[in-house]
DNA sequence: TCCCGATGAGACTATAGCGTCTCATTTCAT
DNA sequence: ATGAAATGAGACGCTATAGTCTCATCGGGA
């Protein structure tokens, strides 16, 4: 049972953390059914099991990202699925807006320097495809479509949306915006 | 000096939060270069001061969001100057994504839900002026000009972008996406 | 059935950070 | 210049929480 009990923790991390973000190892034992002893056998510290949580929110995005990007035949096309990839896996990194203490992880900061590099290249790449309006400055595309996936996955938290309406909407958004006509050039 | 000090005080605990969403009494005190103690006295605790910042924030987004609703003939123009408006005043609320703890403070939670809701209603009116697709949910709009001014205001924040060019950039993405045609009706 | 590894419960310690208090010093108004 | 108000420095106690340890219990596999 131990590799289950392992999983439980870490759903139960996810929740409580994003619950309240100084949730204390208390609430995370007591969320996941478990006592508190046995959270600290399997991840030696808080700070461990924030950053076995954190690790699991950056290898699932890195997993549907990639699986994403291989079916794609363009870069425009590409962005689109990593969009949709990312916001579908909303519930795995959510909590990181919270955890602000694993900013201070150099790993884990190294890899969501990683990330947003990636899907800068992405939109660079899309831009010489045409995709991209030439006076927007590709931090701002990557800025936003960060805005973007992270109010998309918290109204599907919410329940304000559904999964499949928000991915669609976020690309909608970020195509087209969000009124009817083009307004000044 | 009571009064400057207050400020500081508050100006001090505004950017420590924003480092650091867990910073001490001690970490505020020493970025406004002043003493544990006087933080005490001016507000009685951290938590007092994590409230007279929140009201702060609050006033200030009411203040600037109602004198930009004063300037316009359209509900679709209101919401122009109204989300430029608040992207401007960014360094007022940014530290509240780090301060969980606030959401508990019936108070301040009230003032974000009215807040959203005078935005509701703002894009409601928008919608019957023509503004908004049909097929956008208001729910979303909401959802996303919140991320899109989160964005931006991190932009800003970061240096990567010039407020005048945030608060451009924004209602672009909004109105128009970021995409150089329309795709996909 | 028996045994071993995983678990739960809880006692215990250490520490960080809040909040209070005191007293000397500074600053400001009159 | 003088007194009152504000401040700085720091000692002190208190509480919450991380982390360790022990022991009893439980459950599945040989």
């Amino acid at each position: 049972m131990a590799l289950a009990t392992r999983e439980r923790i870490l759903e139960a991390a996810g929740t409580a953390l994003l619950r309240n973000p100084n949730a204390t190892v208390d609430h995370i034992a007591a969320e996941a059914r478990v006592g508190r002893a046995t959270v600290f056998r399997h991840f030696g510290s808080r700070a461990g099991l924030l950053r076995a949580l954190a690790s699991r929110a950056i290898a699932e995005t890195d997993r549907v990202t990639r699986q994403a990007a291989a079916h794609a035949c363009t870069a425009t096309d590409a962005l689109r699925l990593v969009t949709r990839a990312v916001v579908g896996a909303g519930e795995f990194f959510r909590f990181l807006d919270s955890a602000a203490e694993l900013q201070d992880e150099p790993e884990i900061a190294a890899a969501y320097r990683r990330q947003i590099s990636e899907l800068t290249d992405l939109v660079g790449a899309a831009r010489r495809e045409g995709f991209i309006r030439p006076e927007v400055p590709t931090a701002w595309v990557v800025a936003s479509i960060d805005g973007l996936i992270w109010a998309a996955s918290r109204a599907v938290g919410d329940g304000e949306l559904g999964v499949v309406q928000a991915q669609d909407l976020v690309w909608e958004t970020i195509a087209n915006g969000l009124s009817t006509e083009r307004t000044r050039t």
